[in-house]
RNA sequence: GGGGCCGUGGUCUAGCUUGGUAGGAUGCCGGCCUUGGGAGCCGGAGGUCCCGGGUUCAAAUCCCGGCGGCCCCA
């Protein structure tokens, strides 16, 4: 009945949620069977993927001036506590300690949910003067909330593993405002470079974090037709620093309270590129982001074997100093290789066998196509490279046709209502809380923001009141 | 938050209704043979039946609690 092979998964289209738990335990992202709910442990091949991905956001933030610091994991209550008058339930949200050792504790210990207020608490002391602004600094660390629903490897998780969090400071609100939307270009380009589609929104004020003058979210949506957020930009105003105290003096010499800003991202970001490109044979991964990039499978034909693994063995070497490459010369089966490498997403993977061995040349199988094309030894290099710009085009194309299939621009409240449990609606909007609040509640589900100004002047009319629409609005069922 | 289903070698599972020797497939190890999309044959190892308590002469099986997983609805 269910007797499957190895590298055989319940299809994407049938059952999303059961095709991601496979395909990210088969492709060895994850192991799933850790003993607590929420924790997942990451495998050597999912880790690397992972760092790879951080890197890309890494590299944009040292472009625009953040720099990586570190502060630790353990927070103490009178500091987080400051935080909680923003945040209904927040405490029970938190892992506690209250025990070191056979000792309880005198003052609890929260595991960081996020680090805005020990962070704060401790810069308070770094800045005293405008010339110490502007202030950006982020860390990527494990975060902890105690999730009460359902959890889901990365999508839902009570361990955050990779959590990328910025935090800036600034002189003027008008600073902080220019960062935000410095915060939002990062994240566009950094999705742009993981070929996952997204839209831009502005939270509705009545769904804005707690604490802050306006967040942004970046937000895409799953082949299940729920939307995810993946990250969001938030500015808070001066409202952190006066709970924290956190002042410096202006040129004349005047105390003023400095404007902060923090965005983060997380390993919902693999979560949305997996998603999104793979299929039922497993990922696809960009060649960029790759953590092998090519794979050599050698086809020992009876009495050619040696002449095969040497060719391997030379391509292997020739490869090496330019792309990820891995031999697979295990003793199995060339098809079974096949399914592996696909399950992992290796873009692409090179076939050597007597032919090519007796005529010099090299047979390649693209992941994203299933393609096989023929490269002649003397230009290899280039023509991987160009595959793999290819494969980049092909994957891109692909995620604008599975986006476009999956939002709805409807044009009345009856068209939200009939699209919303499978796609990711828009409409027009006046911006009026009350007309926010119908759609709502007509649609059953919430608002995930709405694109600023993007009707202004179009003569577009707000679905409920028919006055003139200002923005283009969004809902979805979300995770 | 409400409702439902489930937990058996690494993986997928049979057995549970009606209590009495844990069975299969796959994977793993050794050998032979092979290799252009998941081969085959021979031999072998691998189990706290999720945990704790209860009922019983006897519990994978029945009851209670916990832990873990999944689905549907808000």
């Amino acid at each position: 009945m269910s007797e499957r092979k190895a590298f055989e998964v319940t299809p994407k289209e049938v059952e999303f949620s059961r095709w991601f738990d496979e395909v990210i335990f088969k492709a060895e992202i994850l192991d799933e069977r850790y003993p607590v709910k929420g924790m997942y442990v990451w495998l050597p091949y999912g880790y690397q993927l992972m760092e790879n991905i951080m890197n890309v956001m890494e590299r944009l933030l040292r472009e625009t001036g953040h720099r990586r610091v570190y502060f630790p994991g353990v927070v103490p209550e009178s500091v987080l506590g400051r935080e909680f008058r923003f945040i209904k339930g927040f405490e029970d949200s938190i892992f506690w300690i209250t025990a070191l050792g056979r000792k309880k504790i005198q003052e609890r210990l929260a595991l960081r949910p996020t680090s805005e207020a020990i962070m704060y608490e401790v810069l308070k002391r770094w800045i005293t003067s405008y010339k110490d602004l502007p202030l950006r600094i982020y860390q990527i660390v494990p975060v902890y909330r105690y999730e009460t629903k359902a959890t889901r490897p990365m999508l839902r998780v009570r361990e955050i593993v990779f959590f990328k969090e910025g935090h800036t400071f600034h002189a003027t609100y008008e600073d902080a405002v220019k960062q935000v939307d410095l915060e939002v270009e990062i994240y566009k380009k950094f999705y742009d470079e993981l070929l996952v589609p997204y839209i831009v929104v502005k939270t509705p004020p009545w769904d804005t974090f707690p604490g802050a003058k306006y967040n942004y979210d970046i937000v895409t949506i799953m082949p299940d037709g729920k939307a995810l957020e993946l990250g969001s930009a938030i500015n808070f105003g001066d409202l952190f620093a006066k709970t924290y105290d956190l002042v410096y003096m202006d040129q004349n010499g005047e105390k003023r309270y400095v404007n902060t800003t923090s965005f983060g991202i997380s390993e919902r970001s693999l979560a949305a590129m997996i998603s999104i490109h793979g299929d039922n044979r497993g990922l696809k991964i960009p060649p960029k982001l790759a953590p092998i990039q090519v794979v050599i499978v050698p086809i020992p034909t009876k009495g050619y074997e040696d002449k095969v693994n040497e060719f391997s063995k030379s391509l292997h070497e020739r490869l090496s100093s330019r792309f990820r490459v891995v031999l697979d010369d295990e003793d199995e089966r060339p098809g079974f290789k096949f399914y592996r490498w696909e399950m992992k997403g290796v873009p692409a993977r090179i076939e050597v066998g007597r032919e090519e061995t007796e005529k010099q040349f090299v047979t390649v199988a693209r992941r994203d196509t299933g393609e096989r094309v023929k490269i002649n030894l003397s230009e290899l290099e280039e023509e991987l490279e160009k595959l793999f710009e290819d494969i980049e085009d092909t994957m891109k194309k692909q995620a604008e046709n599975y986006f476009n299939e999956r939002v709805y621009h409807a044009e009345s409240i009856e068209e939200v209502k009939e699209h919303v449990t499978q796609k990711m609606v828009s409409f027009p909007w006046c911006g009026l809380d009350e007309c926010g609040h119908e759609v709502e509640e007509e649609a059953g589900y919430g608002l995930l923001g709405y694109e600023e100004g993007y009707y202004e002047g179009s003569g577009k009319k707000c679905i409920v009141c028919g006055r003139e629409a200002k923005h283009r609005a969004w809902i979805a069922r979300s995770y």
